[in-house]
DNA sequence: CGTAGTGTATATAGTAACTATATAGTCAAG
DNA sequence: CTTGACTATATAGTTACTATATACACTACG
């Protein structure tokens, strides 16, 4: 900013400059971070035009999420090199926040992908289908597990999925052995899961074994779930199938867009092998 | 998430896996955001663990500047549908959001560049250099330009800037020309423009002449300015120069790195033609 | 020259979304 | 049966404004 400074601007007209309140200006200079260059006798404030470009610096800081106390640090040492620092330092956390940014982007398009499919399902059709591979990465193993350990663990495997920048925006499944299923334990589940659809390198990731499923829809607290698993299993043996190695789980409608357990849909995915 | 219902959370425990204070769990409960599933006979509270998705969800809508008032119109009216809807809405939010992300992190960029220029320049020397062509972004003409209308014209510019997205860190210059020097009005500014390195297509730009400048600098308030002027217009009668169209003016060091009028550098660069 | 209308100022209170503190009740382990 | 770690509520404090009330100033018109 630049030149003419002979005109000075008074508080209302800096406000309109710098979009903001003229309530906010008053408050920049009792808190002393952006103080008008002049005061006349009767109290007026007089802004510099080239006050603007500090005012945008402090603006593009706020924006990064600097606190108006940390700013202050700033303006009130300010040089050419501390100004360089700073910048630096905005630079890095800038570039981490826009990639955090374009993570939540895929997150939201995967939840309205999801969301849209879920809305064209039949929740009463059980149907066999030919599943292509999908890697997962799972929890640590939860089959016999009390309480307060299971806690842990899930705590633990949604610390890595933020850490690992691994929620993709699906859902968290569980996964259940044949041998639970077989025995009627439906809900001893062996692993959590979340599916990532552009796998990473160096992680230790479960391969999901491609393959067929019969696939049903429980509609309703999981604590009736035993229904729909009967259904499946009779549907399988109506359609001379075996079971699999392994049962999916995941919540297609859950607190998330229902308000009671009633309305909750989970899908059932069941590994078959045609004899 | 999903699963092993049978076990619920604490608020402590909850908290932990949310990441947040235990208090912000009794606010949203309290605002009736996010209440636990269960409360026992002595109030306390118990979340079930698939209420985290639910959190996740809340997160994610905050961190899209989503107000906790906003958050709870959408959560008091769950449903595929508005959570689709929802979900679309913040899709197009995060778009621009990214990309205004982006433009802030070019900003520093040539903030940064042209900091690290300006430590490694010598003041005090006048250089005579070949400029390549740039893409000047101008203002309205503010030759004969009273103090009111000049408000008037400087707002409208940075609107602009603001608006077609023109803000690129370059500093904003003055224009003079060559008429006005000669005259000795070396702050009878015609123009106000700022550098488009990247112009987009469209926009009534001005072309920058490439050619031959006299480049110096002035150190301290724009008031005496025009010592620096004439050591430069000396300087080019010495070189055997005459003065081009224009002369262009931008601060190098200005308030947002510098404390005094005194500690400001102007950078003065005259078109030249060689004879 | 007085007054209406707009502008400026200060002081104070209110807002959102927490965060901290104080006080008290609960529970499980030794 | 007491200690220590948890739970609860209630209240006050925080940040960065935003709104409101009141008073003074400046300008333009009749």
């Amino acid at each position: 900013m630049n030149k003419k400074n002979i005109k000075y601007l008074t508080t209302g007209e800096f406000a309109k400059l710098c979009k903001v309140n003229k309530q906010t200006l008053f408050y920049y200079d009792q808190i002393g971070l952006l103080s008008p260059a002049l005061k006349n006798e009767k109290g007026y404030r007089f802004y510099s035009i080239n006050q603007i470009e500090l005012f945008f610096v402090i603006d593009l800081l706020k924006d990064l999420d600097m606190s108006l106390n940390d700013i202050q640090q700033y303006t009130q040492n300010k040089s050419p090199e501390n100004f360089l620092t700073l910048m630096y330092q905005k630079k890095e956390e800038i570039v981490k926040k826009r990639q955090e940014m374009q993570m939540k982007e895929k997150l939201i398009e995967t939840k309205i992908a999801l969301m849209e499919e879920a809305t064209q399902l039949d929740f009463h059709q059980i149907t066999l289908e030919h599943l292509p591979e999908a890697t997962l990465y799972l929890s640590r193993n939860i089959e016999n597990i009390t309480g307060e350990k299971f806690v842990e663990v899930i705590t633990e495997f949604i610390s890595e999925l933020n850490q690992l920048q691994l929620d993709t925006g699906y859902p968290i499944g569980a996964i259940t052995k044949r041998e639970q299923v077989l025995n009627g334990e439906y809900t001893k589940y062996s692993y959590l899961y979340i599916e990532q659809p552009q796998p990473k390198e160096g992680y230790p990731y479960f391969q999901a074994v491609k393959g067929d499923f019969l696939i049903g829809y429980h509609i309703g607290d999981d604590k009736t779930i035993h229904h729909t698993y009967k259904k499946l299993l009779s549907e399988m043996e109506r359609l001379d199938l075996t079971l699999g190695e392994h049962v999916f789980e995941e919540y297609i409608y859950d607190t998330v867009v229902m308000n009671q357990k009633e309305d909750y849909v989970t899908k059932i995915m069941m590994q078959v092998i045609k004899k």
